[in-house]
DNA sequence: GTCAATACTTTGTCCTGACAAACTCACATG
DNA sequence: CATGTGAGTTTGTCAGGACAAAGTATTGAC
């Protein structure tokens, strides 16, 4: 096997011996130096031969099957079924994803204002009618085209962003300064024809395609972080998932 | 706490402990025996209560945190954040999401004939051009209304369905029924305006918004499966999602 | 040669034990 | 009163061992 899982794992270190031991595979599996088809060490001489116990090599595996770069088979192995992490849908904002995909988001404040709550908002953040909240209007761009029209209402006790904030960061980010880290969410994809005025805000056709994702989010404690109804240009933009059974 | 928690777990049950143990704490907290925002027994109480180890404990926890029903925190304890399974998007087919939503699907096999990959098909199967699949072209009704109409290439080693076949069950009920069993998949979600036969076929008006789905699947070997292109009437039909961070 | 029984390999489940890290809260100190 | 120190609680990580279950390969009987 490759030179690499040889090297001395750091037990001084902070991150865990289970995450050095997976980030090696993973590592070792993209760069295609244990191929697809391929099957790894058995677990326990893997084990012996990194100098960890056997649940610390199974967390680690496990880590990578549940990602969908391994696949495991009692009585058979651990055998490698994708080259690279198939990594599932993430709890980051369309900013984050933007920068990350190494393009250069911007973003247009349209509207920011302290307002009762909007009907559709109301249900999704489990609050009253009635009730005041921030709610927001933005206009995203990337590669200086619009490409995205997103709506949001944040209960007044999560946070009170100000049009420079919002300006320069993602809102996700906001909210993890914040000390308010989204955890779970659920979202809802559609689509539907572009109205006329969201045509000319995203330069689109009038009736263009629009696909449109609203998302609930909650933290840790299992508080509303913040309702999204947003609109992408569907000729710019799709969502990439990936999914695996376990 | 609930008193079904005290009830003797089955040792001779082929169904592990973890997952006994897991799915007792689902019925309740989906029960509302356990509320929302409330605080679970710690796992080494827990786990002395019920006979079990703590890593046995753990594991079915892990599992309801990972389904976003429990949150955990170090120092604090283990809390419930929602009282239904979240769950992820799963890798079944269309057919059967009608059928456990208890809506009536009915299938239209359009087209059903060995043909050589068509060029969008042929990058996602990981298969040369010109090599001959099965090519399916369903129309899927539900509730009377058509719904979706869906593009299948599946290799000709991996199954060669017959109309009736096709027309009775969905594709992945077939596939895993000859043995295949889908175990990853990667999606993309988009819309687009309905060129006018599909307007036509689905009973839409000329440049209706679509939603559109490719997928690839494949299974536990890494085989792949089946390369699939649906368009959905978005008027109809949207995909839900959750999401989680662990 | 075919087929069934057997041995072997590998992952799955479960146990006990130990210490570390993060958090809460009471209490002492300035 | 504010603050930070320390004890206590709870989850996180890790070890090492044992047996079960599933799949593969070999062997033996017919």
């Amino acid at each position: 096997m490759a030179p690499e899982l040889h090297a001395r794992l750091d037990r001084s270190s902070p991150v865990p011996l289970y995450f050095q031991v997976a980030s090696r595979l993973q590592a070792l599996i993209e760069r295609g130096e244990i191929g697809v088809g391929a099957r790894i060490e058995n677990e326990i001489d893997l084990a012996e031969r990194l100098g960890v116990s056997r649940p610390t090599i199974r967390r680690a595996i496990q880590y990578l099957v549940e990602r969908g770069m391994l696949i495991r088979k009692r009585g058979v192995g651990t055998q490698v079924v994708h080259p690279k992490v198939r990594r599932p849908v993430e709890l980051s904002s369309l900013y984050d994803d933007l920068v990350s995909s190494g393009r250069t988001p911007r973003t247009e404040v349209l509207q920011l204002t302290v307002m009762p709550v909007p009907a559709q908002a109301a249900a999704a953040l489990e609050i009253e009618l009635g009730t005041e909240v921030t709610w927001i209007e933005r206009l995203r761009y990337a590669g200086g085209e619009p490409l995205a029209l997103m709506h949001n209402a944040i209960p007044l006790g999560v946070l009170r962003p100000d049009r420079a904030d919002l300006a320069e960061h993602g809102l996700y980010e906001l909210l993890r300064r914040a000390g308010h880290v989204p955890k779970i969410a659920t979202q809802m994809i559609g689509a539907r024809s572009a109205t006329s005025a969201e045509a000319r805000t995203l330069t689109e056709k009038r009736g263009a395609s629009l696909l449109t994702m609203s998302r609930t989010a909650w933290d840790a404690a299992g508080h509303v972080l913040e309702y999204g109804s947003h609109v992408y240009r569907a000729s710019r933009y799709s969502f990439e998932l990936s999914l695996s059974t376990h």
